[in-house]
DNA sequence: TTTAAAATGGGTACTACTGTCTATTTACCT
DNA sequence: AGGTAAATAGACAGTAGTACCCATTTTAAA
């Protein structure tokens, strides 16, 4: 009898969850939680065998919660859920070595498969993904440098990226931070550098895609 | 006892819906399908008194379903589910004559409150939503002309906004189309005009957040 | 404390998009 | 048959981003 926990802030899928996954007899649920905080706080003190994290939470993102997890030793057994195919997530999740990466638009058969295989020490990863499965392999293998990703943008440059996405000139973000917009654009250029972003306005198509993780 | 018939494409969401309508006594699940098409049939077949649609779905979306509805004159009430507060979508609705529109962060509580509400001959909208509610009140009542809209687009200019949304310069596009690259910036010229878009790559950032919908 | 990275500011040539015009040819509707 | 909308093509001036360079200062790390 394997204990569970969910962490989705999302009531009505949550209850699919629970529903999915009280049909099958050697699961229990202990706790569902719909904020990453609680979901931290309710691993450390019931210890499930597995926990079920969606990946954007208030307070606390799934993946934060994993990192945390893991600097505390403790011996969870952990299963991102997300909406989207997104391959800069699902690369920093195989990072913290989680268990099981599974998309929302699974079927109900999928999680039972997931569960089980993670329960027998096992690992499940939706098959949709497989291609960035197979993609990071070829990159680890060819020991290709890190795939360009927002991860190694400075504080300023994230900054200049938020600016961007809303579609502002490099003169009115060099107005609002009260520098000059020459530095503005050579911070441009340097993220452009960094993310391998050729041509006209590749930069603020990638903005504008990325805000939300900005 | 009011009958409900349920589309949603995401299995597990699916399971969620059903499980907290379940739960309360006056109301009969007596459908459930993954796809449009098969909600519209079985709309068609089964009769039921309230239909909870998704809107993105395979093969037919929810609008267009209720559209196909309105057409054979059936009397099913109509509960839109999304999963964003898109007021496009959401003022489309509204124009449907829709009984329902709430979104998939909605608590058990909400869903319930909606389905008895629409059971009772009212409405119910997302709390969320209120600021398009107020809005949309606003603009009809001041006789504003038709909000800027995707669907004031010929086919052509919506052709080239797709292809605005991959970044491409109004050359790539005309060589692609085999068209003049003048002719393709005035086509991006009229798209501006009837999307009131006015600056530097404010049509670009606009092709780039809806692409979804062209 | 020396070094490296980040942030700042600048120059120049080139290219693409914007705004504002005019004009012709199809195609469809009444 | 005549009118309207759409698609086509162009002129021209102005603005902003890109792709190269360069240098200085501030901050954080070794």
């Amino acid at each position: 009898m394997q204990k569970i926990l969910v962490a989705d802030d999302h009531p009505i899928f949550r209850q699919g969850l629970i529903r999915t996954i009280e049909s099958h007899s050697s699961f229990n649920i202990i706790a569902e939680v719909n904020d990453g905080m609680q979901a931290f706080n309710k691993i450390k003190e019931l210890k499930p065998d597995i926990a079920i994290l969606d990946i954007s939470m208030p307070n606390l993102s799934g993946l934060q919660i994993v990192k945390k997890i893991q600097n505390l030793n403790l011996d969870v057994k952990i299963i991102i859920l997300t909406m989207y195919t997104d391959e800069e997530f699902f690369s920093q999740a195989i990072d913290l070595d989680i268990k099981g990466y599974i998309l929302k638009e699974s079927t109900a058969e999928d999680l039972i498969v997931a569960l089980k295989n993670v329960s027998n020490g096992g690992s499940y990863i939706s098959p949709s993904l497989t291609d960035y499965v197979i993609k990071l392999g070829r990159e680890r293998r060819s020991f290709i440098k890190a795939k360009p990703s927002l991860k190694n943008l400075t504080p300023t440059e994230r900054k200049i990226l938020k600016y961007l996405a809303e579609n502002k000139t490099s003169k009115q973000i060099g107005d609002d931070l009260v520098i000059s917009y020459k530095t503005v654009e050579n911070h441009r250029a340097n993220i452009r550098d960094k993310l391998n972003l050729k041509g006209l306005n590749a930069l603020l198509k990638f903005a504008i895609e990325n805000k939300s993780k900005l």
